[in-house]
DNA sequence: GGCTCATCATTGAAGGTTAAACAAAAGCGG
DNA sequence: CCGCTTTTGTTTAACCTTCAATGATGAGCC
């Protein structure tokens, strides 16, 4: 009905998706929402902080220091400033995270990961890797998972705010 | 410091990410943010709503009648009935779905699709088609996309709320 | 110094999501 | 028909995210 080829005239007329495509599509879509909403569930039941703030915490205590300024932490979990000042907000009022001050750069603030963050960390990451494990990679052989990972990085690289390249596309 | 293999006593120590495992997961986390982030954004501009409302309208839209009924949409969308309830209030209000009673069950309610919906659909359906061309589907090889389907409707089946296998050829 | 522009981080308001509680109707077993 | 449980969909309040606006500092330039 609607997939002849030629008709350079005004609306330039869309490639639908495939029969096929669509499945793939339909298929990233469902195990997303389902994944994320399982990890969500998880962690708010056993850690009392959703997914994203959870993986903030992790970040922290993999940083030197067990601090990071807001701007880096932000481009770290790929979210805005303005919603990662709204977390730490609420990680601070927990007691996990504190706010320093960046003696360099007047501007900045550091976000600290507390001695209470760190064991709320400790006690939860256990239960975190089993849920992931249990819903992702046990899931898959091997070669599925090397492949996943190709496949989900060019998908990100894609997408990178501009900058990219600019640092180790790779952690460290 | 801790992988010592055996202490078979009380804890059970996790089994963590391996260094390449990691790799997968972070950028599973970083290609899921960044793709939903980036739909979201087009969506929110070029339609006015968030992807899991455009998703609740295409549904509709291929459902016979043009409707469906409140939990089979939730279930479609992969999403909480209380949720859903919150979206369609808000796409009532937009004047793009409509609910209507069920006569045979009087607890029921249908989402219709309004034609004003249908058009807004059809109005921003390409320019979204383009979108997931461009950050997905372009990016991936035939192989990619083939792969990337069947691994992801693993992940989705291991997460569905049970009724799985409802329909298997049981005893009735 | 003084000017301009970019960057850092926060804020407030509007909107979206979650979890628990609820009412109404349906199903089910006696 | 009667009680009991389940299903359906909504509601409320708390929480989270987004967007635009803001203040404050830094950086470059003359």
């Amino acid at each position: 009905m609607n997939t002849a080829p030629a008709d350079p005239a005004v609306a330039e007329e869309p490639r639908w998706l495939t029969d096929e495509e669509q499945r793939v599509w339909r298929a990233y879509l469902h195990a997303t929402i389902l994944l994320d909403d399982h990890l969500d569930r998880q962690l708010q039941r056993d850690a009392g902080m959703p997914h994203i703030y959870y993986g903030l915490l992790v970040a922290l205590a993999e940083a030197p220091g067990r601090r990071l300024r807001m701007t880096d932490l932000a481009k770290h979990a790929k979210i805005t400033r303005s919603r990662l000042s709204h977390a730490v907000a609420r990680l601070e009022k927990n007691g996990w995270v504190r706010r320093e001050d960046c003696p360099s750069d007047k501007r900045g603030q550091f976000a600290v990961l507390t001695d209470e963050g760190h064991q709320v960390l400790a006690q939860t990451a256990p239960g975190h890797v089993a849920t992931v494990r249990q819903a992702f990679f046990d899931r898959l052989t091997p070669e599925q998972q090397k492949s996943l990972g190709e496949i989900l990085q060019i998908i990100a690289e894609g997408l990178q705010p501009k900058e990219a390249g600019a640092d180790l596309p790779w952690l460290r």
